[in-house]
DNA sequence: GTTCTGCATCTACCATACAAGATTGCGGAA
DNA sequence: TTCCGCAATCTTGTATGGTAGATGCAGAAC
């Protein structure tokens, strides 16, 4: 299966320079790598990547449509700052989303979704072990991403994958603080009360699972002042 | 206050010619002036409004963000058909949200809500009364979105409007079927749920009303073939 | 010492020119 | 008549120059 990078709208698997320079930018912006309230402009980037100007200037419309650049006409663009309410409303759609998903999950019957979720369990218990908080990372997200998909709804995780990327900056600043101990237990919650066929348990463990990242986003705006609105 | 377009990015009230070409394809697609698997060229557009292919070009480019548009490199640039699956998942997406929100709306106590509701709901009957379809489904929307404000997450309203449109489309073409009485009637009950503080019987009387489309979703593929992938 | 003005310099926006791939249709050969 | 190949002509992608507006600082006026 050939990856078409989320940067691709054209539907063949074509690549420009403009594709290549969105994902450069939106990964130096998700990893912090360029912080909120950073100053870029075209030029600048341009002449970093070896490139004019209009690629680079197409790159930023749609980075601003994301959410993640703030493009003042005439003056500059910065990387935005992260806005704590524009957290809590994603916080919002991802729980309502994500518990529509659970207690479909819940209720219905298929006999390979025990399987399927177990073994995701135990490679993060691996990836936890080896003490690879990237990987673990990774497969968390692949968690979240497979109940989408065995919901039959994993389209719509793409969805509201832009909306996460305002999360994962915060969640990058609290890299190594996460408790991936913990959070494989909820996951394990989650998973057993689906199995059983719960849904308000499966609903319950859910939320409490994704309640856990309130208290990390307040942290964060007191350790990062400067990075957010 | 003035009004920010939804295709401004820059925060401030601006107006570049792209932001103009944008809202006037935008409503071009969504009221299906311009149909699903029409053909459009930068080149095309650009001598409509009287501006050179780079407005255009960058206006080509938010729409296909938005699923709007399918750009084919060197090839062209059409007007996206409707995926039936698309729609469906975006309706989940709807569907999800909406139920949280009348169920947080049924939780708690704000004395300011019934009124509201109750206003809104009279205008409607006046609508409907004078046969003003398209009055009323901005009433219809307004009502959803204030259902949101009052939840205090308009902002994440705001976010699920990308998405809406693709359900908006299928919306236009059944313009003159919407049996407006019937969607009063249903906007009646939920608000009445909302009223008793009831969230459960909140949660049903939305899910009821919004799976409404579901049929209206089936009738229109048959009549309009060709408008979907 | 303080405030204001004007210019140098930055920005993003738009227009235009060129490049390269994709499509179409026509003409010739089998 | 059918099929193949080439060329004219589409398309979008990229590069570059010019323009108007915003900014910041230097220097004059008070």
């Amino acid at each position: 299966m050939t990856e078409a990078t989320s940067a691709d709208i054209t539907g063949s698997g074509e690549e420009t320079m403009a594709m290549r320079v969105v994902e450069a930018l939106r990964d130096d912006i998700v990893t912090m790598a360029m912080k909120p309230g950073d100053v870029i402009s075209e030029s600048d980037i341009a002449g970093r990547y070896g490139v004019s100007r209009q690629p680079v200037r197409e790159a930023f419309i749609r980075l601003a449509q994301q959410g993640l650049l703030l493009i003042r006409p005439k003056r500059a663009t910065v990387v935005k700052k992260i806005s704590p309410e524009g957290v809590r409303q994603s916080r919002f759609i991802r729980e309502s989303i994500e518990v529509e998903i659970i207690r479909r999950l819940a209720s219905q019957t298929r006999n390979d979704v025990p399987g399927v979720l177990a073994a995701l369990i135990g490679e993060q218990e691996e990836a936890s072990a080896a003490g690879d908080s990237r990987r673990f990372h990774i497969l968390d997200e692949l968690f979240h991403r497979t109940l989408a998909r065995l919901a039959g709804v994993e389209y719509a995780w793409q969805l509201i994958d832009d909306h996460k990327m305002q999360l994962d900056r915060v969640r990058y600043l609290t890299l190594g603080v996460s408790s991936a101990q913990r959070a494989i237990a909820e996951h394990r919650e989650i998973v057993d009360a689906v199995n059983r066929h719960d849904p308000a348990a499966a609903e319950a463990a859910m939320r409490a699972h994704l309640a856990r990242a309130e208290v990390l986003l307040n942290q964060t705006i007191r350790d990062f002042p400067d990075y957010f609105e």
